[in-house]
DNA sequence: CCTAGATTATTCGTACACAAACAAGTTTTT
DNA sequence: AAAAACTTGTTTGTGTACGAATAATCTAGG
């Protein structure tokens, strides 16, 4: 109608991103169980359980979190129990994060609750729709080159 | 490969759309100007430049933030005099907000910016797709049933 | 009219998110 | 081996994000 109508919020892809996102964090807090986790200690958790061992920066880089963020994620699992930290003896800079056995128990408890997580998220897509939308969405997310 | 292939933090929805997000911040922090300004303070601006005026409330509803956030992202853009507070006679509870001269001029000056964050957020994809994918993420933002 | 219920804005507490600066340790260069 | 450059983890500061609690106000039902 107006000149207005040149910048209008709910085209832009960083609202609507911001939107999906906020719509997707809603679902993991109601569906990820009675233990509080937050998606952001969930990635690390699983990300764990997959590698066994990682240092702190290293599992900060394929959570995509930096440095301070990750600090933060890993002292409050650390003081719940749910993963252990020593010091690494071939790089003393290094702290070596693994899973502890409650850690371990509760992704392999979890993961099911995140799948549906992800599968409640796309449920406004048809099965041909998510497929395409996650392709997409890699592709911006720019995690097409180096595998993280 | 093994059992662990069952979730994979890289495919899920969430992930990938928190970091399509974060590269989408890091675009716009880097073409909006040089005046700083988050993304979310830009968001306000332009809604009280379609809307002239509105309550707190009202303009965190149309710009997906909860009551709190707005609070501090007024406060901060009246503490730099871009926006104005003024209470509604009608209603003692609200506060109504509008943009001043220099807010109104800033956001005149920077609509433009606002568009290449967009266009540069989806330059990874062709034309076709980025037309298919802003449709898929609205309709995942469900932003498709109340006009917002 | 008047009370129960809703709405508005604020505050508090927790958890990301990230830039910047730092100390300690490691690697690379010369 | 000493200096320069980089990496790791921590801290500080600012800005979202949102649940929960609160005070002030408004609205609806009885």
């Amino acid at each position: 109608m107006t000149a207005k109508d040149g910048y209008i919020l709910e085209r832009q892809a960083g609202h609507l991103l911001r939107r999906a996102h906020q719509r997707h964090s809603a679902i993991f807090q109601e569906n990820i169980g009675d233990v509080q986790l937050t998606p952001l200690q969930f990635a690390a958790l699983v990300k764990l359980r997959d590698l066994n061992e990682v240092s702190q920066n290293h599992l900060g880089r394929l959570t995509a979190m930096d440095a301070a963020t990750m600090q933060g994620v890993i002292k409050r699992l650390a003081s719940r129990g749910l993963i252990e930290r020593r010091p690494d003896p071939n790089d003393r800079r290094r702290l070596i994060l693994s899973l502890s056995v409650e850690g371990r128990d509760l992704v392999e408890a979890l993961v099911n609750n995140g799948s549906n997580i992800t599968a409640q998220t796309l449920e406004p897509l048809s099965a041909a729709e998510q497929k395409q939308f996650l392709d997409l969405l890699a592709k911006l997310a720019q995690l097409s080159g180096h595998g993280e």
